[in-house]
DNA sequence: CTCAGCGGGAGGTCCCCTCAC
DNA sequence: GTGAGGGGACCTCCCGCTGAG
């Protein structure tokens, strides 16, 4: 059990850790000991809540949300029988009432679910936008407006931003949280009345450390001031490299869990498979290569313009488990 | 809202209802609203309580322990800072401290979280088992051991039995409850003192109803005798065509889920694609035949004993949202 | 500023019971 | 059987507060 020392000099944003990344997955990968269905959460909760950003609370309530829909599915199923339906999942018939009440209600007013509604939390994609539009910074004009100082230091603080980063302005401690509200409130107002989350401190230290730790803001503490100051360092909330393959991640396993829904239905025109191969490893880069270009010209053969619409997903790598 | 009358006739194993399966999933596609990591909580919730037969509580526990350790992973990767990781998540302090203690006692004991441990609950798949394993049944006796009873008529209650019924004996409520309870006292044993669910009607109800809903168990009614009897109708616990397939399915999403991890970490041979076509629905069936023969002489082709793991999963159907 | 503790409220999961149709 | 109501236990997620280093 080791217990390092915390070093005070860590900046939000870099984070070093004695433990490697290949580490911390063989040792998941050892609690959760082979169960698929365990897999995939703990894939999806990493992606949705690590690389997402989506609270902790978040991901719960959407994964009860899920829960309840399957309830509520079956409860149609099996002809409305609040009783039958508490049984077959162990729940109060009480509380099945409540949940189907809840979910026609859902339906009736459009939404009201809790939901990881996009792949982002609404109050971490909307900052950009929000900041550029409620303090926005003339191209000639400069983005430091705090008083007292000479138009040297405003152009020194400026020059020490990140290239790229947008034009507007920066702020202080009260007005970037003052923006942060702002967003809360924004994210909120689609949810009806009850169960809307007020703001708090709490929640406002977790909106702000997000968007420190994930560069989409920057903060300044320059010697010229002795107030810390905030800058945007970015046009829209971390689609960097890594991420943006995970949110494609994400949709394609939701994707290729579609397909195999219609597969286990037994509908027409699926096709599903596993190839199971051991590979020279001088030759996969070679294969791997050659699999792209037969499955590219294959969709090229059969497409026709305006026809069926079809998809084919498929995935290629290290077989870890048999 | 239709409120349609319900229909005292309907027997435990069969109901139908007036809404179809298609209508069913529209309407939680709408509520779902194309959002992918909801899609797949979905998918996961349906295919592990409603296929599989796992508790309402148990999947929302499975949600919880992965989110737990996507926390903890967190955590270690930032230096073990309580404070940081609590506000990346917006969890309390004190509560990402316990979450950390609980996990890292996991690790120590082996296995104490609470997930979806294998694909069913031990208490169903272990039932026909220990059924048979307690109350065995000779080549020629008779299944039914209830008393007042002439040979004919218990024949005629033998006869009354489905095909491919394994030789077991025919219980009784009371030697059927206590079977049932035996069955959970061994599901909770591999669990620690602590947080073991104790055993109680509504439990004993939820585990009887399924057992009966799959099919596992059937009961019988007869007019000769006057309680009613309970009889081990399968091998194993519902393991038939869709279910089979479901539980396959479960297992090529996390396959492939792994794969798209170390796809988006980068790594070396690792390939992934979406092909997105039209298809003239004449030609479906050839063009899907045509793939499977493809992708399995690629695999041949490339195959080499004794060489690295590989493994390639694909499905293609009905492209849904774009 | 960080870490630690304790307080409360709301809501959810569990359990059991009774009574009318 | 089913619906509808009552009760209580426990845990978890939220919030706020105060002090010690």
């Amino acid at each position: 059990m080791p217990t390092p020392k915390q070093d005070g000099s860590d900046s939000i944003v870099s984070q070093q850790s004695e433990i490697s990344p290949e580490q911390i997955r063989q040792m998941l990968s050892q609690v959760v000991d082979k169960s698929p269905a365990d897999w995939i959460l703990l894939h999806l909760a990493i992606g949705t809540m690590k690389m997402g950003g989506h609270r902790y609370g978040a991901f719960l309530d959407a994964a009860t949300t899920a829960a309840k829909l399957a309830i509520y599915s079956s409860f149609l199923e099996h002809g409305e029988n609040i009783r039958k339906t508490g049984f077959l999942y162990h729940v109060e018939p009480k509380r099945v009432k409540a949940i189907v009440q809840e979910i026609q209600a859902a339906i009736a007013d459009g939404q009201s679910l809790k939901v990881l509604n996009s792949k982002e939390p609404y109050y971490l994609i909307a900052l950009p936008f929000l900041w550029q539009e409620r303090f926005p910074c003339g191209p000639q004009e400069s983005r430091v407006r705090q008083p007292g100082l000479t138009p040297g230091e405003r152009k020194s603080i400026e020059e020490s931003l990140p290239p790229g980063s947008p034009k507007a302005r920066i702020l202080d401690q009260v007005e970037f949280n003052e923006l942060i509200e702002m967003l809360h409130e924004l994210s909120q107002k689609e949810f009806p009345e009850v169960q809307r989350m007020p703001f708090s401190d709490a929640l406002m230290l977790h909106i702000k450390f997000r968007l420190l730790h994930s560069g989409t803001v920057i903060q300044i503490d320059s010697p010229l001031v002795d107030i810390p100051l905030f800058a945007l360092a970015s046009e829209s909330y971390a689609p960097k490299d890594e991420r943006e393959r995970a949110f494609a991640m994400i949709d394609d396993v939701a994707r290729y869990f579609s397909i195999l829904q219609s597969w286990v239905r037994d509908e027409e025109g699926v096709l599903r498979g596993v190839e199971v191969f051991d590979i020279d490893l001088d030759r996969r880069q070679e294969a791997l290569q050659e699999l792209d270009v037969l499955l590219r010209t294959w969709a090229d053969k059969y497409h026709q313009d305006g026809g069926y619409p079809m998809v084919l997903q498929f995935a290629a790598g290290t077989r870890e488990y048999d």
